[in-house]
DNA sequence: TCACTATTTAACTATTTAGTTAATTAACTG
DNA sequence: CAGTTAATTAACTAAATAGTTAAATAGTGA
């Protein structure tokens, strides 16, 4: 149970359908019904994954008439990705290996080309 | 309990444990007993944590004698960092507001220190 | 006030997770 | 071979997770 803010966040995000929700918030402010439209699952379920995604503040939420809307809080996905930066050399070395090799296939591609 | 790539990348970096784990083999290649030297916590509990780190593709593992060193994989936390581009605007964003705001803090400083 | 819509809470269940202790496997070393 | 070190497996437990159905709450509007 850890109770870290970076470990709430990451738990929060390994859940497709809470990927999915925050997704659906890029394009702004939903209400609780919009967002459960495209999943086949009960509201409550919703409900759950929306306390889920606001204890992790990656939603905040208001009230207008009956409707509880929701809109995304990028905050928290600011600090994964600063956690990232420490990692980031290690996957753009093997990226930059990649590319050597595939212009290493361009080359002798072209030399078969001539 | 969803088996997709990303889901099984997020759940494995949602413990402090296994984040410290993967810190720690940023600077090369450790044996379990090495990993497990920081942590108040009994071998078994460190090797479930490999495990989980293991299924991830977050590690690979070979073996030297009595020893089963690990070593860091990054590609996950690549795929992770290509997820994150879809949000990056917005945090993006809110950084480039709180620039304009230190900014005009600063503009009001310097007219005071006239 | 009554009925309707939106959403949450309660109570329950099945599964997964993170840890433990005790026992086991594997490889080295005298 | 006997003993030691490294690591894993088995069996168990407590707590968390993701879902369900049924009931409750809150706001709108005739």
């Amino acid at each position: 149970m850890p109770a870290d803010h970076l470990s709430t966040t990451f738990q929060a995000l390994a859940d497709p359908t809470r990927r999915a929700i925050l997704a659906s918030l890029t394009t702004g402010e939903k209400t609780v019904s919009d967002l459960a439209e495209p999943f086949d699952m009960t509201m409550p379920a919703i409900t759950k994954h929306l306390k889920v995604l606001e204890k992790a503040k990656l939603i905040e939420r208001s009230r207008k008439a009956q409707y509880r809307p929701c809109r995304l809080q990028p905050e928290p996905l600011k600090d994964i990705d600063e956690w990232m930066e420490q990692y980031r050399k290690f996957f753009e070395a093997s990226f930059d290996r990649l590319e050597d090799y595939l212009k290493q296939l361009q080359a002798k591609k072209e030399k078969t080309d001539e």
